[in-house]
DNA sequence: CTTACTTTGTGCAAGTTGTCACAATGATGT
DNA sequence: ACATCATTGTGACAACTTGCACAAAGTAAG
């Protein structure tokens, strides 16, 4: 696979391709371009990516429902290894071989199970108590559903998905283009 | 609010939230800072997301049962007017006030309803049909949640969702930091 | 009114990112 | 063996972004 076809797909210029990889080192062959396969293999060794993670989920509700059942966090090596809800109709519950946990043994569980990512898709009210109990609890990294921005120590990575937001850049890209025209 | 408080918010500095917003005019009482609530009115004007959008939802799986039933995009301006799926069991069946169609009037439906967006939620392989048919049916953009790259005309912006993603920027973020100790 | 204080808007300098263009390198065919 | 072709890796440069610093403008209080 070329440069111009990589930068095709990712929506970039060859150029661009080129002098990103070439941080990482040399990979290509002059010529031919890139072995694809093995290409993906030492970017995913160099990004970190290259192993198994365990995850909490926080939240057994619509939300966390569809992520648990997403076969592809299993397959891209997210393994689920403890869900949590508040709702005692919920609680000793299963979901597949998971049952759900009270938070009462949120500590224990963690520790136990070596849980080092949290997904938290709990409503934004309680969504701050609880990664702070995670960071507490020694996570490593947050996966936030809620629209609230948590506050947590500087070393622990946050990601938040906030769907709303997608949409609102589309709506802007798309008044945006009208007025172009 | 000062441009200071702004920063700390949006983890950015002070000087650059007042360049920014100074790209689309003088929003500030110097000595001040600026009106919170007026600030935020006259952002959503300019990005052109001070209005709702008549949205469709195509799949009525897991994924798309936890958008539909989110209270948040209603009340951001994002009706969902429609629903669609291939599987004959849910067809005719209703979620809410809508009840789930037939791709078979997709065509007729998209044009009566004045569809403007359409989420996809449906496998990968589906996907692109849908989308194309989507644009021919004259949608104006595209939130797509299925892992694969959709050609759609250049006009037509698409916003991708990847959940996987997410977990790996956590990952690298943390094996990152785990190397700079 | 005047003085002390706060905070904006912006020119300028420093830093970062993207593009171009081309020598170097290897593949391929005669 | 050689010529031709495709494609990388990279230096130089251009374009863009960010941060600094300060005059201008406003508030507040005596
Ligand atoms: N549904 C969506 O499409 C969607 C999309 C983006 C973000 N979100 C956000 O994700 C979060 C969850 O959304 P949802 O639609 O799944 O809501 P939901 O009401 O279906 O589920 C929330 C779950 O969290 C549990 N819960 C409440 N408080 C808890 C606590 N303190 N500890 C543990 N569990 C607790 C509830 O018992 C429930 O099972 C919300 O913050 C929402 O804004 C939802
Ligand atoms: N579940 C998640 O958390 C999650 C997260 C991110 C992305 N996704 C992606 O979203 C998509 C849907 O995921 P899901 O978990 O909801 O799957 P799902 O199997 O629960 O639902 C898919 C739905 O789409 C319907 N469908 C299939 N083909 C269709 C077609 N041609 N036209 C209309 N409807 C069709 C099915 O009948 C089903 O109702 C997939 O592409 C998945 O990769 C899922």
């Amino acid at each position: 696979m070329s440069s111009e076809q990589l930068a095709a797909w990712g929506q970039t210029t060859a150029a661009q391709v080129r002098k990103d990889l070439s941080h990482f080192g040399s990979f290509g062959k002059r010529g031919l371009g890139y072995q694809a396969g093995e290409l993906c293999e030492r970017l995913r060794t160099l990004l970190g990516i290259d192993r198994s993670w365990k995850v909490a989920l926080v939240g057994a509700g619509r939300i966390g429902l569809a992520l648990y059942e997403y076969p592809a966090f299993r397959s891209r090596g997210y393994d689920c290894v403890a869900i949590f809800d508040s709702d005692p109709e919920k609680i000793g519950t299963a979901w597949g071989d998971q049952s759900i946990c009270s938070l009462d043994v949120f500590e224990r569980v963690m520790e136990e199970r070596d849980v080092e990512l949290v997904i938290l898709a709990i409503p934004a009210d309680a969504a701050q108590e609880v990664a702070s109990r995670a960071v507490e609890a020694g996570v490593n990294g947050i996966l936030n559903f809620a629209p609230i921005r948590l506050n947590v120590p500087d070393e622990i990575p946050v990601e938040d998905v906030n769907l709303v937001i997608e949409l609102e850049a589309l709506s802007f890209q798309i008044t945006q283009r009208k007025k172009d025209v």
